[in-house]
DNA sequence: GCGACAG
DNA sequence: ATCTTGTCGC
């Protein structure tokens, strides 16, 4: 694996991503694609949730797709990226449904190269997307309270790149930052909103099970 | 040089 | 991510 080819392609690739400084404004209609992977072995069952913005659970699906690359942290788009894709233009072919957000499992800018799994699929959809992590891949500084709603910036340089947010209190963060059309401050309320009862987001936690089940069987 | 490192 | 026992809590 050439990770220096790789590694100028982010660079390169980071540079079409788009940050607005208006926050985006949604409307009750406007469909919500979240997508979380589980893995068997060498192949990938991808869970997509769909639901309104306004909270119309429309359902969830799954698809089976081989991966071809390795994990590599700073370049697990190249692995994730692709079967994403993949289901969502199925899934979007098949039932007509056409997303105006995308939530993912894994960084956006929050990146050493600004370039994470949530951008990799905002260049290749032109879509909104918000990436939602479990763990951090940059540093961040100072305590973060323990109440809801708490957050902390998260840097890369000088330039906030994402935020640490505390989506329930005494609960572990959660790292949002933006992939591509949207700006943190939207994507921070957006991940607040859509997680009243727990850690992770309630669209990210349906995608997640039903592919675990899946992965399964 | 060494370790750490989204999922 | 996955491999794992018991355990705590709703």
């Amino acid at each position: 694996m050439d990770l220096k080819k790789l590694s100028n392609l982010q660079q390169q690739l980071a540079k079409q991503v788009i940050i607005p400084n208006e926050d985006h404004r949604f409307k009750s209609n406007d469909l919500i694609f979240s997508l979380d992977i589980q893995y068997k072995n060498n192949i990938a069952f991808v869970g997509l949730d769909i639901q309104t913005y306004a909270g119309e659970i429309i359902g969830t699906y799954v698809e089976k797709t081989s991966v071809d690359m390795e994990y590599i942290p700073q370049f697990f788009c190249f692995r994730e990226g692709p079967p994403l894709l993949e289901i969502i233009q199925l899934v979007q072919k098949k039932l007509n449904l056409n997303p105006d957000l995308l939530i993912v499992d894994g960084h956006g800018i929050a990146h050493p190269r600004r370039f994470g799994v949530a951008c990799w699929l905002g260049v290749h959809t032109n879509l909104p997307v918000i990436g939602c992590a479990k763990r951090s891949l940059l540093p961040y500084q100072g305590n973060l309270a323990e109440k809801r709603s708490s957050s902390l910036p998260v840097f890369l340089k000088q330039e906030i790149v994402g935020k640490v947010l505390r989506t329930q209190d005494n609960v572990k963060p959660v790292f949002v930052s933006v992939g591509n059309k949207i700006n943190l401050n939207t994507a921070i309320n957006i991940i607040l909103q859509l997680s009243p009862k727990y850690r992770i987001c309630e669209p990210l936690r349906r995608a997640d099970h039903m592919a675990r089940v899946y992965a399964k069987n």
